[in-house]
DNA sequence: GGATCAGCGA
DNA sequence: ACGTCGCTGATCCC
């Protein structure tokens, strides 16, 4: 009644303060529910009008204040009080907003008082270091659509998940005995400790990598090993069934909440370079590379009578690199809407593009894959498991072929030791003082952080810009669709099932046009009643 | 509670 | 030294 007149009112004024995001989280749910009454009342009226919707924040501190150094590990309201107004105060309720005991009055009070005398100092920093259009344009918008996605939630099919966890853990059980056999005892397999001593001090099997603290028993290792002995593979297969069955099967179920649905929460001021990241649950990782793993997209679901529209950009990453870099033979191979994989074997093979063979594909596609991450002919020659030697002749040849990204990558690091930091497409910024260190392997490391946070920072910043545009795009269609997930470069919707077709539309358009690089960007657009099984819907 | 190891995604 | 950015679970030790 009193509340929500009160939550009515906040929802029609811009406000400004610290962390908006769970405040809009309310003030969607709050909308939401007034929606679904409005919609019942309405049932016999005709279509409802669309929504009102919430307005962009006017300021946010802690959004500002990861502006202005992303690098920090937390943003709490005593340190930029110390920061930026130079007064020493204990923690209130906006630093433990879970510790129900700093909630009083006075408290309350002080933090918002802190939070209207910061502002002013903190957005005067933003505006002298050129970060105002990402705030204001990208940051501050973003704010009501995360909101929207956070209490939307994705639906889980609780019965398909369990299903999946009884298979998971039947297998499992199989693999446990077998490795108990070979082994001669039984041992806890998950601890590395004791799965240490079976493999290399009872079944005496060569060690190959050590860690700080004792044997490496990871998957390169047990790779290694499998040549050596059978318990190697059954070890492999129980630690991706555990692990599936933990972190999946468990830990997803543990989050549906009563509504069926799985709501996380995106941070919006953690990764470094600009990306959101998924907590509670870490939505961003589900499997997909391997079954049995994949499977488990199958349990997330849309709901009755509407579908899952999954839209990724295509090789965002590389469109970036081509555009910074102006090379010509990228810029060429995304003109032409060419396999840019295929592409880079022809260019680094010397073979023409109808003769490049699979094997010659994989091969330049972990090249284009390092090459973002500046990876080194050391960590190639690993990844293709190849000699360093030949990995260092497919890096030298990459890199006379398309002589533009070299250059720009010289420059990269060039304009980095300069300046101390690097910057993405829309001016967002991060230190990296590290780039003139003395000892060479932190030097060198900060040059890799310099090449690849301008390309993962770049297509960052455009997908936030396609999410806002995408969320505003749906409200004002007055379609009922909304956007439930992203996963970095992808989007996911769920839309009534007569909304798909125009929601594909929609979503191909409002994130190809999200921002004009020097080559095209491109979307493909998925359906399908879940996240495993997606028809394409491209044409 | 925190460190370490391991493994999932883009 | 060797590939960037994240998050979570299990174990082990404090």
């Amino acid at each position: 009644r009193d509340e929500a007149a009160l939550l009515a009112a906040l929802a029609r004024r811009p406000m400004a303060g610290f962390d908006l995001k769970p405040l809009y989280r309310v003030l969607a749910a709050a909308g939401q529910s007034q929606a679904s009454t409005r919609d019942a009342r309405e049932e016999k009226g005709g279509r409802p009008g669309p929504p009102e919707p919430l307005p962009v924040p006017a300021g946010d501190v802690k959004l500002a204040a990861y502006l202005l150094d992303p690098v920090r590990n937390r943003y709490h309201l005593v340190d930029l009080a110390r920061q930026f107004l130079g007064v020493e105060v204990e923690e209130g309720p906006a630093d433990r907003p879970a510790d129900p005991a700093c909630r009083t009055p006075a408290l309350l009070g002080r933090d918002a008082a802190l939070c209207a005398r910061l502002r002013p100092a903190i957005e005067a920093e933003i505006a002298a270091r050129g970060l105002e259009r990402v705030y204001r344009e990208i940051e501050l918008p973003l704010v009501p659509v995360l909101a929207a996605m956070e209490v939307a939630g994705i639906a889980v099919d609780r019965e398909q998940l369990e299903r999946l966890g009884r298979q998971f853990a039947a297998r499992s059980e199989e693999l446990a005995q077998r490795i108990y056999e070979l082994a001669g005892e039984t041992f806890n397999i998950n601890s590395t400790q004791q799965l240490g001593q079976v493999l290399f001090e009872r079944l005496k099997l060569p060690v190959v990598k050590k860690t700080k603290t004792g044997y490496s028993t990871d998957a390169e290792v047990l790779e290694a090993l499998a040549a050596e002995h059978p318990i190697a593979e059954l070890v492999l297969e129980y630690r991706s069934l555990a692990k599936l069955r933990g972190t999946y099967v468990e830990g997803l179920a543990e989050h549906i909440g009563p509504d069926g649905r799985i709501h996380t929460t995106f941070q919006q001021t953690v990764a470094a370079t600009g990306r959101l990241s998924s907590t509670q649950p870490n939505l961003q990782n589900i499997p997909i590379r391997d079954e049995p793993g994949r499977s488990l997209r199958r349990a997330f679901v849309a709901a009755p009578g509407h579908r899952l529209v999954a839209a990724d950009y295509s090789q965002i990453e590389l469109r970036v690199l081509a555009h910074y870099s102006g090379d010509r033979a990228l810029h060429e191979a995304f003109a032409h809407g060419q396999d840019v994989h295929a592409r880079t074997a022809s260019e680094i093979f010397g073979v023409p593009l109808e003769q490049v063979t699979p094997e010659q594909r994989r091969v330049a596609k972990a090249v284009n894959f390092g090459l973002a991450y500046g990876q080194t002919d050391f960590g190639l020659a690993r990844a293709l498991r190849i000699g360093r030697a030949e990995a260092k002749r497919f890096m030298e040849r990459y890199f006379e072929r398309y002589p533009g990204v070299k250059r720009y990558m010289e420059e990269t690091i060039r304009r980095a030791r300069q300046t101390g930091e690097v910057t993405t497409l829309f001016g967002r910024r991060r230190p990296i003082p590290e780039i003139r260190h003395r000892v060479p392997h932190i030097r060198q490391n900060a040059e890799r952080v310099a090449i690849n946070t301008p390309i993962q920072g770049s297509a960052a910043d455009i997908m936030k810009l396609a999410m806002i545009r995408v969320h505003g795009a749906l409200l004002r269609e007055g379609l009922s669709a909304r956007i439930v997930l992203q996963v970095h470069d992808e989007l996911i919707v769920e839309a009534p099932e007569d909304e798909v077709p125009r929601v594909a539309a929609l979503l191909r358009r409002e994130m190809e046009g999200a921002y004009r690089l020097d080559v095209p960007l491109v979307v493909e657009v998925k359906a399908g009643v879940n996240w495993y099984e997606m028809e394409e819907m491209n044409g």
